[in-house]
RNA sequence: GGCGGCGUACCCAAGUGGCUAAGGGAGCAGUCUGCAAAACUGUCAUUCAGCGGUUCAAAUCCGCUCGCCGCCUCCA
């Protein structure tokens, strides 16, 4: 039974879903002002895993995640840069896009764009107006919160409380300084549409219930995103999602934690994160799916509702954790040739355990906990010379990896780099030459010239070259 | 002020009432090796921030104290 905490009801539940064999899952994307960073990649890590498992359960995912782009925030850069909003919008849509291709996050079933449903959203406010849980004020249109009674019911706050906290300048015309807009009239150059209240543009969270209600319905089997858009966002999509339809919006909401540095929370504003794109380029020695696995390796081995604290330490550990596997990998590999292994019955019980782990609120870090036992295991029956065993546990390890995004790349691309002309020249040593020093050392080893043979190892050493020879006699490059 | 979370070995991290407190990284020892490196194997918390309580039994439940963090404003 796959269990999942709901937000809503503060308790790990038996997961529901309203069609046999099918999920709808909405996850607020991102709004494309700016380059993504390694909060962004837990987000979208943790969404792919859980649809790549749902998946993996024989469901069918339908999968929705929006761009947001008409908001504040680019409206503000693209003023800031002299260009059209559009503009920014698109570059960053592209840039999101690139981002989540590296990071090998699964395209989602439907990635529409705000800008895409005005007609839906303008429907949906015209309705809400009718209904009277909406009014208009010189052309900005608010959502009247006193008007939906079970407003707080996911983020478990009384509205009298909030009210005593209230930090912000509250604008007069509201009546309640909690209404948010669904509706703001545009001053000129923003990009504006024609409305029955005028011209104008979407307030912030509307966007999100035109988009999964056009394309899920009305009621959404998992609603999710980071715990920092509980309140308002969410609360503010139950709140006219709910008082459009009479119904449910989402029977299940989930939300992940953050990625802090230094314990404090990445953000923007304190100036303290990394973009996806500088955690490639400063290990770029290593090829993108390497890298995009190891940040993903490290994001899933902490449970996706603790926060997790980024560093290069981190990163480092979660490299040489994964190590061990592609070493396993490539040993059984250079033994075993291309046969096809049998299923050992034996290891039946470490997918179970890992189905258990990942069956409890999508428990990752138990779920590699698992992996690495069954790498255990494979190395056991190696050194007892069972092969197969050691095969089939290798394989399997291919196998329950992929559920997490992990254990996909080939070995030999994992870490030793091919000694071929593509191999690039590293500092000031060229081709030609490193090759001609491995030969050379290769000859001084079968003299039994020790000192000749480390002499040139050192010298390659400096030139960030690593050499390891193997048991088996032959010699391994590392860069 | 309101709401919520966290504190487990040198580091990361699972476990939330009951066999010996998962797993990884680092360290250490052994195997292998001309030596290295890599890898493998073994080892590494009588104890879960502190104090008190409930219970036959608690890291796990309750209370208090200390420390840290998040949301209440745009934020994944």
């Amino acid at each position: 039974m796959l269990k999942i905490s709901n937000t809503l009801t503060r308790k790990k539940e038996t997961l529901s879903f309203q069609k046999q064999g099918e999920i709808s899952l909405y996850v607020c994307g991102a709004t494309v002002y700016d380059h993504c960073h390694v909060g962004h990649a837990r987000s979208a890590i943790i969404f792919d895993m859980i649809r790549r498992y749902l998946e993996y359960r024989g469901f069918t995912v339908r999968f929705v995640k929006n761009y947001t782009d008409v908001d504040d925030k680019i409206i503000a850069r693209a003023e800031k840069e002299g260009r059209s909003w559009h503009e920014v919008a698109d570059e960053f849509i592209l840039a999101y896009d690139r981002d989540m291709d590296r990071l090998g996050i699964s395209r989602p079933t439907v990635a529409p764009k705000a800008t895409e449903h005005i007609v839906e959203m303008v429907r949906l406010i015209e309705d809400l107006v009718a209904k009277n849980r909406a009014y208009i004020v010189d052309g900005d249109v608010y959502f009247d919160v006193a008007s939906f009674k079970p407003y707080g019911k996911l983020s478990h706050r009384h509205l009298e409380d909030l009210m005593v906290g209230a930090r912000v300048e509250v604008d007069p015309r509201k009546k309640n300084p909690l209404d948010f807009a669904l509706w703001k009239q545009s001053k000129p150059g923003e990009p504006t549409w024609e409305s029955p209240w005028g011209l104008g543009r979407p307030g912030w969270h509307i966007e999100c219930s035109a988009m999964a209600m056009k394309h899920l319905g009305k009621t959404i089997d998992i609603h999710g995103g980071g715990e920092d858009l509980i309140f308002p966002h969410h609360e503010n999509e139950i709140a006219q999602s709910e008082a459009f339809s009479g119904e449910t919006f989402a029977s299940t909401w989930v939300h992940h934690s953050f990625v802090t540095v230094d314990q404090e929370k990445m953000s923007k504003s304190l100036g303290n994160f990394f973009t996806i794109d500088e955690i490639f380029k400063k290990s770029a020695q290593f090829p993108e799916p390497v890298i995009a696995e190891v940040l993903r390796y490290y994001l899933l081995s902490t449970h996706y509702r603790s926060p997790i604290d980024f560093s290069d330490q981190g990163l480092s550990a979660a490299k040489n954790g994964l190590d061990n596997f592609y070493t396993l990998f490539q040993k059984i590999e250079e033994i075993s040739g291309d046969a096809k292994p049998q299923q050992d019955e034996t290891l039946k019980p470490f997918q179970k355990n890992f189905e258990a782990a990942m069956d409890d609120d999508f428990n990752t870090a138990r779920a590699i906990g698992v992996l690495q036992e069954l790498r255990a295991t494979a190395n056991h029956s190696l050194k007892k010379g069972d092969l197969s065993k050691a095969w089939s546990a290798a394989e399997m390890l291919r196998t329950l990896g992929r559920l997490l995004g992990v254990l996909c790349v080939s070995s030999q691309d994992w870490r030793y780099q091919a000694w071929t002309a593509s191999f690039q020249t590293s500092n000031g040593l060229d081709e030609k030459t490193i090759q001609s020093l491995i030969t050379d050392r290769e000859s001084a080893r079968q003299n039994k010239d020790w000192a000749k043979s480390d002499q040139i190892r050192n010298q390659l050493a400096e030139a960030g070259i690593i050499i390891e020879d193997r048991p088996d006699g032959t010699t391994r490059v590392k860069r």
